[in-house]
DNA sequence: TGTACATCAGTGAACGCGCGTTCACTGATGTAC
DNA sequence: TGTACATCAGTGAACGCGCGTTCACTGATGTAC
């Protein structure tokens, strides 16, 4: 069933772009079959090859568009005045540790990063940057260049909590992980953290 | 060939065990194959299971056991006055960014192990959970119950800015964020930090 | 002290399966006349 | 307006390979007599 028209191909490769982003990010990247993959795009494994070079390709392309996309999401949220704080807590809450399909891809795929080939690092660094950018622009309108190494160290406590916080079988624990995370995140942004200091169920 | 003393088995097992940690944490869990691990070990496939039921028991036994290795070598190191700023600066250090097989196993599996079974996270809370005490226990002996949530969360920025730095391809960026992470992990956690800003290459 | 035997750590071939990748093909579309 | 054809996104079977796991077996050892 081939009925094309001139937009269809670069839609399925979006497709196929969003479908391994939330795939990676629940099951892994060596976790993660083309064939399977496909399925999930409503394709067979053949249409793969049509799209992308090989699997290394499409990794690369997907962490790339998984760091843009996180990009723009937070730039559309620092508009709002004070959203820092609400950014810092909705990454650290249970909601977005108890789906990592749809979260954060560094949290969810840093260690395999670290373990892929140039081609990869290579995307996930320019994404990365872009990113990093971005937050220190949002954070330090005044002087975002020196806050750049803040904002990275502040995302790297995030990443490791959240990553912490998965990896617990202890709900509790993992709860207390990224409350503790998230004032000493804030505290290292210099942003004022109005939550209690045992934040209710609310 | 089978001599066996009666210390052969478990030292074999023991054997295995090491191999696995190393092969683990240098090409991931998926990506290590059991004939393969075996085979580093020196024994073909077949004699894996009379040491262990599954991979996956493996896995638990593995990440226990790694982190049980690094809470000693914490411990012993954490005898000398000042200790604390070496292991920082150590963990930190370019030397521990290329050689994840030799390091600490959060840093190379976090995210595996939010994907594993509950077996291995069970391993991998129990031994965590032993090892933060023991550093809470070191850095603040007066108070350790209260320091255990900001050692937790100066270990899970120094897990994450490990992980950034060996996902990055460019050094440079690689070694700001390991210097950047380190100069805060030392001020979370208390301790002087007596490097310059920007650290000489001795 | 020398021989016969039970133990059991380790061997290596085989199992069904999913992997990444290739390729001959199908068939709905847009275009040419 | 109707027919013939080239395009090309997608199909689905097949490739060699490594996966986790099973199992009949080997052969050096410690023990019994």
């Amino acid at each position: 069933m081939a009925r094309y028209g001139k937009d269809q191909k670069p839609a399925t490769r979006q497709r196929i772009l969003d479908t391994a982003g939330r795939r990676f990010k629940r099951s892994g990247i060596d976790g993660s079959g083309v064939a399977t993959l496909m399925a999930d795009a409503g394709l067979t494994n053949g249409a793969f090859y049509a799209h992308f070079s090989s699997k290394d390709d499409l990794v690369a392309a997907t962490i790339g568009e998984q760091l843009a996309r996180q990009c723009k999401n937070f730039v559309a949220m620092a508009q709002r005045p004070g959203s820092v704080e609400t950014i810092v807590r909705q990454y650290l809450s249970p909601d977005h540790r108890d789906h990592p399909d749809e979260g954060c891809p560094s949290a969810a795929l840093l260690d395999e990063i670290g373990r892929s080939t140039p081609a990869v690092k290579q995307s996930y660094t320019d994404g990365l940057l872009a990113f990093v950018d971005a937050v220190a622009a949002a954070v330090a309108p005044d002087d975002p260049t020196s806050a750049r190494a803040t904002v990275l160290d502040a995302f790297a406590m995030m990443v490791g909590a959240l990553q912490i916080s998965r990896a617990v079988s202890d709900e509790v624990l993992a709860d207390e992980i990224l409350d503790g995370a998230a004032a000493k995140a804030l505290a290292l942004l210099g942003v004022a953290d109005t939550s209690p200091d045992r934040p209710s169920a609310d």
